[in-house]
DNA sequence: AAATAAGCGAGACGGTACGTCTTGTCTTAAG
DNA sequence: CTTAAGACAAGACGTACCGTCTCGCTTATTT
């Protein structure tokens, strides 16, 4: 993630740092960013089961405390780091070609998952979806939605284009491209490679009529 | 899960429970039982989170050793009440029609994921997996090796019989049946209707040349 | 201690109070009041340990700094809160009679340590003495040497008076007469009635040949 | 207090040593005592205040749980320290000389309050007993009373040697015995000497019509 | 009238200790 | 040799106060 380090504490405009250890307008996004940089840290280097509030309050330079104030179980403090992390990481190819935009997303999704921190963290957080319902519909509402647009995105496109019909259901289309690679993820956890993710959008557009690879 | 009870504590004679505290000869099936008992019920009761070594032990009236002394961790412990739940549960369906057997295996995975009490445990059996790769490895060998090889069995079967080509890449085929019904259980928690797993199957079928449904 | 209320805050007039947020020359009179009442409210409602810095501040409705920046522990607040209740609470009778005025101070003296309210703020003060030295020195000068002198007081009385001899040793008489009063409330908490007190007056009285009692 | 070390694991009979960590027949004699002298030591370092649950854990490297098993506060955890170190500590003398005896207890206890560590330690609990009526209460059963017998057992036995006569109040008499030195302890700090103890002696003495000093 | 500067309320902050909980190990005595 | 019982060291949990800090408001003087 972004270092914190002193650079945050000047805005590139030149004015003050904030500094600020907390007052009565508001909490330190100093302590904010470390406490998110600190349980980010610390997933990777220890795992999910060695990351404590404990762990994370100490790596940050922090108060537990500060972080009760702002957060109530380490899952929430994971979903804000990832969050601040991965804003705007998973772009949606926009070329105009159905094809090839599925190709790339299928192959972003994939490697993103696979292959990075980020994507790591996201596991972490389906996982623990599963054990706690009320976190679950937080990550759901703050950020599984958020991706669900955008996996659907390409779709959408080719509709408004005319490539697509109108009346498609895009969710369950969207779960035939997406479930797939989720399913080899979390479950099977075999390697996925572009011949796997291709295999899908070909399936996806022999199913429409369209031309699969030229 | 098979209930221990009484019938093993007391013989037919209404003389005193044995209730033996151990002896030479081996471990006691009755702890074992007991353990196995505990451990479901205090998942559905409490939950993931609120399931502990200790309050297995409380509840099965065993000692915390005999406990570790066959199992390594609670996850160690919900795999094996797992199995001996559900050794059977999932049969595959074998009517000679790949279609129907196809439809009603996906519509009874459905099910057991989201409605019956050894799903819960599976989900949160894959969790953990996402967690702990140690325990993931074992898992995967354990119990997921074995679901994956029920769900590929109506494929294999289909290609014996010549419905469906030799060459058919079974493993990838079987990822793009099951990974969208895994996807909407673990990530998005859509409900899945028949409507679902049929279209599924629909696609297939339709993606091999087959006539889906009249 | 003299309730603060709202006499305080609004002028005769009828217009609001000022409640004035602080100013340039000098410190809030309110402020001041609130706290040292705050203070002896919660000693008295829930004990020693019970009496907190943040449930002062809260009580008095101030801010904690207010507190810190004119009292350094919560032991000087209550020291402060006991001077302003009870400058005056002991005066020390004066009838020319040595053998009535020692009578009526011990009585006195002990109902003051028993059965009221400063009183137990008192014992109190002297039990954190032992605990911390520099309290224990400030609470001397301030407070305990003004009651010694009260103590002594009969007796200075009747040495000018020629009821005693000039040449008395006035402290080790004052420790005698006071000090099993001290120890019965602070170590026996044994109840002390006027037969206890009438006794160690006699017991001087005798031992300095004056009739005890008639 | 007795050091524990090695020593205490065996016993001189060269049974062998307990060294156990705790089992069903009771608790572990080693952590009991490691407590003890940890708390015992970390009052004089650091004072009453600076005595905590935490820190003796530590010092006596020993887990929380195990403190909190069998003491429930801090001062509970002294008081067996106390007793633990001094339950022979103030023995009374009997020379069969009331006066004699009466002196040397007196400055016994003089010396033990003002001069010696469990002393110190006796302080404290006296303090604490003032903020803490249900620590007072047990303070008092399990030590106080038992040094009020041994304050009263010179007079008692003077009584049943025919020194003094046999419906003496003995308890008031402790009292104005004891009381001084106890205040010049516990309330106005100053130095006690012989002199101050062998006056309330002889004030005793010439009360009950007996030759003060020689 | 405007500027100044101290006291104020609020409350976030880094810490420390609290008392509780669970982990995994150990010891014992019963069977 | 297994068992139930349960004490133990370790360490995280979430809470409560500590004493410090910064902030923006109020207010009484000083310009």
């Amino acid at each position: 993630m972004a270092r914190v380090t002193q650079t945050a504490e000047t805005s590139g405009t030149g004015r003050p740092a904030p500094r600020h250890h907390g007052n009565r307008h508001g909490r330190s996004e100093l302590a904010r960013l470390a406490v998110l940089e600190a349980a980010d840290d610390l997933l990777v280097e220890k795992g999910f089961a060695g990351l404590t509030m404990e762990g994370i309050a100490t790596r940050a330079g922090v108060a537990k405390q500060t972080i009760y104030r702002w957060w109530s179980t380490k899952t929430d403090v994971l979903l804000d780091a990832f969050l601040q992390d991965v804003a705007e990481d998973l772009t949606v190819h926009d070329s105009g070609d159905l094809a090839r935009d599925l190709r790339a997303h299928l192959r972003d999704v994939a490697s993103f998952l696979t292959a990075s921190e980020p994507g790591a963290v996201y596991k972490a957080l389906i996982a623990q979806a599963q054990h706690d319902p009320v976190f679950a519909r937080e990550f759901r509402s703050r950020c599984l939605d958020d991706q669900r647009r955008r996996d659907r995105l390409p779709l959408e496109r080719a509709v408004e284009r005319g490539e697509l019909p109108a009346d498609l259901d895009l969710a369950a289309e969207t779960d035939q491209l997406m479930g797939p690679v989720y399913y080899r993820v979390l479950v099977t956890e075999e390697s996925i490679g572009a011949e796997f993710t291709d295999r899908l959008v070909d399936a996806f557009l022999h199913r429409h009529g369209l031309t699969a690879r030229a």
